[in-house]
DNA sequence: TCGGCGCATTGATCCAGATCAATGTGCTCT
DNA sequence: AGAGCACATTGATCTGGATCAATGCGCCGA
């Protein structure tokens, strides 16, 4: 793919179709495109506030505290806008979970380019209030949840988001490894496997490989995720 | 103080002067007006999303999961402007911190009336992403902070936010009890106490009063709150 | 000014999850 | 296909903060 067929993708996804052929040529020109794979160094940099806009693959927003602890703010995935905080308290990071594309802007020129254009800012809104509410549900299970909780919590909301409808249950394919899970959930790598085993010897869930779990029964995975009520 | 004060402290600290007269009867109609005291049942309701200002007083909004566990999400202050979820997994509720007043609005309602308002919108996208950064901090301290860098952190923050410079340090009002601030750090009452004990112990602040804070050395603090660096 | 009461502090014990340690196993590269 | 290895699982022990329990004390109302 060109990063010319990027930019389509993040103009019909994210860009409101009434913006004016000015803005759009400014926006192709201030837009940073940048492509990684697993393992690669992080993608953006951390002196300016981004907007980043995720093309293809998937990313993980991580954040950095003294003694090279890690809290991973959340994962996202293709067709996601993400804003990338500048270095202050604490340092941010978006790394790569698999191959993916990606398009950056300075936050200040992006602002002051689609500042006039009430549909891109209006979607670019909506964007950011689902990262807020999904960041105070994030709160919420690192600050009150069990161990198995958070884990329940995770997979329920990751089959939300990427499940496939299976005849035995729901198929997830989870790009993160383990210890990303465990940075996410606010556990350690082996905490993340024993209680995944225990989900396993519970029946609720079998892993058929290292990334691909089948849930075989979301409502009991709901039931032990702290929720307030059963189902959604 | 009058309602109709209420909403003009509202339209000069949002609302952007170019709002036509239409819309700002309008969202004058459509506004809600509530005001409350500390220990008042909460104030905003769960049925559907809402965008609620801060007129006056300050609030926590409150994350409820099962068993009765509750997890303060947010503390917010006079002149801020908070999104409050509806219920999904999780049910939310703000309450009054202090004598509070407060203005609120239907989500959908609010942004059908100031869509074509790119001034108002791009406004509230800016409190919105200034949200989700306090809430990924949150999270990061949720997720990996000790007892003791959660209280040094949230002294920290709450010095930067409402501090008032004084010979000997910072003094702080805190309106929030101790258990809000456990279930703001994801703590017990107890741990709070006794960090805030060693905290003293240490000569880095006193306690002049139940709610009054004395922070004698901010740089200390800052040093064991576990940042990334030492200042900002 | 003096109770009384709710919040805060301090102390003793317990436990979920971290840490330390060893073993197992799916993926990649040749 | 096989070797090597990074990632994952499982086990043993330790510990920070929770829980249980008692005491202290600031604040409010009479």
């Amino acid at each position: 793919m060109t990063f010319t067929n990027l930019f389509d993708r993040f103009a019909s996804g994210i860009l409101s179709l009434s913006m004016t052929e000015a803005t759009r040529t400014k926006l192709e020109a201030a837009a940073r495109y940048a492509s990684a794979l697993s393992g690669d160094a992080p993608i953006v940099g951390n002196d300016k506030d981004q907007i980043v806009f995720v093309g293809s693959g998937s990313v993980k927003l991580v954040a950095h505290a003294s003694a090279g602890r890690e809290q991973v703010v959340a994962f996202q995935f293709a067709g996601d806008l993400v804003s990338v905080p500048a270095t202050r308290a604490h340092a941010y990071s978006l790394s790569a979970l698999d191959d993916c594309e990606l398009i950056s802007f300075p936050a200040d020129e992006f602002f002051k380019l689609v500042q006039q254009e009430e549909g891109i800012i209006l979607e670019v809104l909506k964007c950011s209030l689902v990262a807020l509410a999904n960041c105070r549900e994030k709160a919420i299970t690192l600050g009150r949840k069990t161990a198995q909780e958070r884990l329940a919590s995770f997979l329920v909301s990751m089959a939300e988001r990427g499940g496939t409808p299976v005849d035995r249950g729901v198929e997830l394919h989870l790009p993160m490894s383990r210890s990303d899970m465990g940075d996410s959930l606010g556990l350690t790598i082996e905490t993340v496997s024993r209680q995944l085993s225990e989900l396993r010897a519970s029946g609720l869930l079998i892993t058929p490989s290292r990334s691909k779990f089948l849930l075989l029964d979301l409502a009991g995975l709901q039931a032990r995720a702290g929720h307030i009520r059963a189902a959604a």
